[in-house]
DNA sequence: TAGATTGTTAATCGATTAACAATC
DNA sequence: TAGATTGTTAATCGATTAACAATC
């Protein structure tokens, strides 16, 4: 049963129409026609259409999509059904920020325990995740069930965990590290390369350019 | 002079581009082709020159790109050649965690101060960056010529703090709320969103269809 | 000069949008 | 039934890749 692989530009939208259509739920709208949606969202109701028969025709003619189950079938395309066990490694503060979201665990992330080099924070609770030392990891990882790694290190050590943490059976890094972990791992573990430092330089790109335009308006 | 419009695609790879140019200019490389550059990036030697050429000619033929000079032209292109003042508003360890990052400041990007709502942090400092509390705001911006903000807040503040941050000068926001801040804001208002959940879904999805298509191959 | 590699045009591929028949 | 809106095909648009003449 070999489905058509689907595009990276549909994936990228997919959560944010799951974004849109919980808080839809949160407003207790039932149904919702794409051109509605489309209006809200900012993007071509055909878009939405086509994105959503990539996986299945969850509409219906004449009335448009049901909220609650619409909302549940992305849910499930995008796996948040199941519970994902998650470690957070790097217990400084972006560690520490993302082990303190606690809509993950909403959506499926359980953080079962941060891990870090540090003596000093061993043992010490992040809203009831505890902080282990990185030698707990070979273990740890395997009887947990640990599939996620969130890896919240500076670029000199992200390499060589990543490496470990696929070893001990990591199945997916969550990579906050400033380097490409994907082209570096092997090809079945999956990488989100989270790069926050590109994300300022758009802005900039963006900030920069808009002024010019100012400037040239003169 | 109006110059013709860069394509999203394209300047969501310019800061890649940046950083790999940043690496070998640290291993002291002096020229690099694209079909080096392209080996090391897994991109194309034809998507490289395309993208660079949107810019300029900055190679020679039969030699390649110098690298410093290459740097510094996207560094510019990027706007990385101006400091750029920056607070952050939210001062939870999200807002600590971006405070901490010094490499920003090398791309010219200069925290100069957190913001936070609970008096309790008044006063406080992260690496020598002062909280202020939000009341404060109004005046700090303009006498601090505060280009950039960046959001670290609960969803719930995120709209209304924007639009004061807005009102009192901040002409960019770099937003980590769960929200689309930029289709709330004034057109002229550069966002960037981050939107760490759904880089997580996406991670989700990856992994789930990784697994789904293991399962297949027995 | 010969070799290498760019800058750029042309060809291909893929993604988005438009249109409309199917149908609830 | 009439009206609304989907699912889907076809048309358009844009982005990526290939090719090669220009030139260092």
């Amino acid at each position: 049963m070999d489905e058509k692989l689907i595009s990276k530009a549909v994936i990228r939208r997919l959560p944010r129409y799951y974004r849109y259509l919980g808080d839809l739920l949160d407003d207790g709208v039932e149904r919702i026609s794409s051109g509605e949606l489309s209006n809200r969202m900012k993007v071509t109701a055909s878009q939405i259409r086509q994105d959503l028969n990539n996986f299945g025709g969850f509409g219906q003619q004449g009335y448009g999509y049901n909220v609650r189950y619409l909302y549940a079938e992305i849910g499930k395309i995008l796996g948040l059904n199941h519970t994902h066990n998650m470690i957070i490694v790097g217990a400084g503060n972006l560690g520490q920020a993302l082990a303190n979201y606690k809509s993950f665990e909403n959506s499926g992330f359980k953080t079962v325990a941060l891990f870090d080099v540090n003596p000093a924070v061993k043992g010490k609770k992040v809203r009831d995740i505890e902080i282990h030392m990185m030698n707990e990891l070979s273990e740890f990882i395997p009887d947990h069930h640990v599939e996620i790694a969130a890896l919240t290190l500076p670029k000199s050590e992200a390499v060589s965990v990543a490496e470990k943490l696929v070893d001990y059976g990591v199945k997916a890094i969550w990579n906050f590290a400033h380097t490409d972990l994907n082209l570096l791992l092997p090809e079945d573990v999956v990488v989100e390369n989270v790069h926050l430092a590109e994300s300022l330089m758009r802005l900039s790109y963006n900030l920069t350019t808009k002024k010019d335009s100012k400037v040239e308006e003169k």
